[in-house]
DNA sequence: TGATTGATGAGCT
DNA sequence: GCTCATCAATCAG
C-alpha cells in the first residue's frame, strides 16, 4: 500500500472530516535513527466553537496556543502527568483539532515495549497517554508540523477511505461537557482501540 | 479483585 | 492565570 505525506490542505478542513479520514493513516516517529510507525485506529474531533469540551473554547491561553496555529500543527498537552497528541485543523486562529487516541503498532515493537515498560503489545499504544509514552512524544514537539518528515509526521494511504461498515462514530471519551456529540471515530473491531466496543 | 489510565481540577503565585 | 498531581472509572488477570 502506498502512502503520501499529509499536506496542510488536508488538515485545513472540518475537524470531524479530518478525524474520520485519519483512520488508517500512518503516524511516523523518527527517534534515535529509527522510524516507528503506527496505524491510526481511533481519533476524536474537537471543534472551535459551541464545543465546551474543546480546549479552544475558553480562548487563547499559553497552554492551548498551539491549537490556534496553522493546519497540520502538532498540539501536545499534559493531563494527569501524561501527554496527549493532537493535530490542528482548519485555518490559523480557528482553534479546532483532532485528538489521536490510539494507534496499531507496525514495527519496532521492542522499542515500544521498552518505552512503555510493558511486554504485552496491546498495552503499548491503546490510549492517548500510552501512545505518547511509547513514541516518546512530549511538550517539546508542540508547534512542529505533521506535514514535514522531521521528528513526527503523518502519511495518508492512496487507497480508498474505510467504508462506513468499517468506520464507526461514537461519543467522545473522558469528557464532562458535550458528551453526546458523536465525534469519536474508530475502526470497527480493531483490537488496538483504547476501549472495547 | 488489583492495576492502570485519564480534553481535570485544586491550590498557589 | 498557570502549574502540576488526584481518585473515580475502566481494563486486565
Amino acid at each position: 500500500m502506498n502512502f503520501k505525506l499529509a499536506t496542510p490542505d488536508f488538515f485545513n478542513r472540518n475537524p470531524a472530516d479530518v478525524a474520520r479520514e485519519l483512520l488508517g493513516a500512518k503516524l511516523i516517529r523518527r527517534w534515535h535513527e529509527i522510524e516507528i510507525e503506527g496505524r491510526i485506529v481511533e481519533t476524536e474531533a474537537y471543534l472551535s466553537q459551541n464545543d465546551p469540551a474543546s480546549h479552544s473554547f475558553i480562548g487563547t491561553r499559553p497552554r492551548n496556543r498551539w491549537m490556534f496555529g496553522p493546519p497540520g500543527t502538532l498540539y501536545v498537552y499534559t493531563i494527569h502527568r501524561r501527554f496527549c497528541l493532537n493535530a490542528v485543523t482548519e485555518a490559523v486562529g480557528i482553534g479546532s483539532a483532532v485528538l489521536i487516541r490510539a494507534v496499531e503498532p507496525l514495527n519496532h515493537f521492542e522499542t515500544l515495549k521498552t518505552n512503555r515498560q510493558r511486554e504485552k503489545i496491546h498495552e503499548l499504544t491503546t490510549g492517548p497517554g500510552k501512545l505518547c509514552e511509547a513514541l516518546q512524544i512530549n511538550l517539546s514537539h508542540n508547534g512542529t508540523s505533521l506535514c514535514d518528515r522531521n521528528d513526527l509526521w503523518i502519511e495518508l494511504p492512496n487507497t480508498a477511505l474505510p467504508t462506513n461498515d468499517e468506520l464507526v462514530a461514537t461519543p467522545r471519551i473522558g469528557i464532562s461537557k458535550a458528551k453526546e456529540l458523536p465525534l469519536r471515530f474508530i475502526l470497527k473491531g480493531n483490537s488496538f482501540l483504547s476501549r472495547k466496543s
